[in-house]
DNA sequence: CTCATTGCAAACGGTTTGCACTGGT
DNA sequence: ACCAGTGCAAACCGTTTGCAATGAG
């Protein structure tokens, strides 16, 4: 699985463990004290250079969402989010929504758009509910 | 301009001047070294509460851009960015090109997106001859 | 004259780094 | 046995905050 060179150490597979567990993304905060229920001794510094590293592999996913905080996930399916910026409540879409607008980019920029995350804000219903009913 | 109960103080016009001559959007950062310029007194905590405040009211926009942190540029026409994650090289997307995006959101999902900025990463023409020369 | 706004300096939170030790290979 | 990877603790950087002084209204 991992390359030569690159050694598979139990911080590392607890990691991947706890990011395939998860249902979606979490802070390097959030891996770090999830992973700490499996492996006392694990510092914070290991989680980040772990994620690094495991992110420059391919196996792991870093996406900006709001509050400039980088979240991580299992590399698996290309995937945006839709994220509600009053609850923060997060929804996936799939890519092939956003190809035709990535066909459209490429032919009139010349921009070539990779498969990384793309993240939108918005109001999800419930909050665009209650924004009505508050008066505003 | 201002509404009642706000204050114009020299600080905030001169922040105002600073992101009106910007061609793009600048980092808190930025901001006070070109603002610290016109008012040598200036300090970085006045900067981060007058760029809060004017987006408050609407007259700045904040952009999440690559590397988390926050950017800000004068709000006009509605928006958005692709980035070349390779030379930063930065493009203005009229937002009409994602209305139809928007659109298929709204039904599919129920989220209503804000005119609030997306940023798009790719890589640029140029960026993308150097790739296929160097072998990958 | 009042209170929103500022400067100052300290605190903060997330992330990175240097270094010696550890443990995968 | 070697060196990639780790723990530890300190440094870092961007951002926020408490408080007293200032100045816009």
């Amino acid at each position: 699985m991992h390359a030569r060179g690159f050694r598979v150490t139990p911080q590392r597979m607890v990691i991947m463990r706890v990011l395939r567990k998860a249902d979606i993304h979490l802070s390097p905060t959030a891996v770090y004290q999830r992973a700490r229920d499996a492996m006392p001794g694990l510092t914070e510094a290991t989680v980040y250079r772990t994620l690094n590293f495991l992110t420059e592999q391919g196996l792991v996913l870093a996406a900006h969402i709001g509050s400039g905080q980088l979240v991580y996930e299992i590399a698996g399916h290309a995937h945006h989010h839709l994220i509600c910026r009053a609850c923060g409540h997060t929804l996936e879409i799939e890519h092939e929504l956003l190809a035709e607008l990535y066909r459209l980019f490429k032919v009139r920029t010349g921009y070539q758009i990779d498969r990384v995350h793309t993240t939108f804000f918005g109001l999800c219903m419930e909050c665009q509910d209650q924004a009505v009913s508050a008066g505003n």
